[in-house]
DNA sequence: GGGAGTATTGATACTCAGTATCACTATGTG
DNA sequence: CACATAGTGATACTGAGTATCAATACTCCC
């Protein structure tokens, strides 16, 4: 799976660096959303010799190849989440931060409304649904 | 227009203190989206002596009792917006920054089949829409 | 109207995410 | 294999937001 994320970064015509290798492969053995700090943490305690710099870096190239998106938590921290390049949202498991994407299932029609009544042109939006997932829900 | 955020900080049972009605009249003379750092340059420039401090403090009192929303801006800022307390969302113009807000048209349906498909409990919801509002596209 | 108790304040120092800089290194193309 | 250059890490910096705490100023109650 962090197969996936190095063969996209060499789409790109970005070089494959040992650094962007070893990120990517922490990025792939998360599961849900994480942040930049949980990732430098991670880089630290497995001693890899990759600085702050380089992940942020790393993840702003991933974010513009749309592998990575950023979500704006309830809380106002932003956090990361691996995904795929189309158009789409995410659902965020508040409890145990599990991540679903969902296409674009009716928000056009909402857009459209909301341009409608406004008057504005609109170009882009934003959707973030917070919840929680089966499992969390049957742990309860 | 002012007196209106003093009289929702009076009923939510908070004192009325001199810095909160000279930031609530900051805030009151801006329209559309401002951001934190935007009232305290408005505070120095006016040298009210109110601190940075007391500003956060204000705005996340009024973002409490939902007369204020805070809006996570394309570019990764945020902003504040003065609103309504009831639920609803904003379309904030990428060129001058005004807002409209927009009610529920019809997100309900979207989220409601987001959570079929995927199982799991939607218990809130961020919608931000993005565009141009009919001056700007006028000025062009 | 005046005092007392307490919420609020402002200054300061701090934290933490993210960015800039720059000399050094490693990649991959020819 | 050499070279041009993309990428790297250390460090220092910025800017938003938070913590602390003594000093201040609301409100309530009389």
């Amino acid at each position: 799976m962090s197969d996936e994320l190095v063969r996209a970064l060499d789409q790109a015509g970005v070089r494959l660096t040992g650094p962007r290798r070893e990120i990517a492969a922490l990025i792939a053995r998360r599961n849900g959303h994480f942040t930049a700090a949980d990732l430098i943490a991670d880089a630290s305690k497995r001693r890899l010799g990759v600085g702050r710099a380089t992940i942020f870096r790393l993840l702003d190239l991933l974010a513009e190849q749309g592998l990575v998106e950023r979500v704006d938590l309830p809380d106002g921290r932003h956090a990361y989440v691996p995904c795929e390049p189309s158009h789409h949202h995410h659902l965020v498991c508040v409890s145990c931060g599990a991540i679903a994407e969902v296409d674009d299932c009716g928000i056009d029609a909402v857009t459209a409304e909301a341009s409608r009544r406004s008057g504005f042109t609109i170009e882009s939006h934003r959707l973030e649904l917070f919840g929680r997932c089966p499992n969390c829900r049957a742990a309860n």
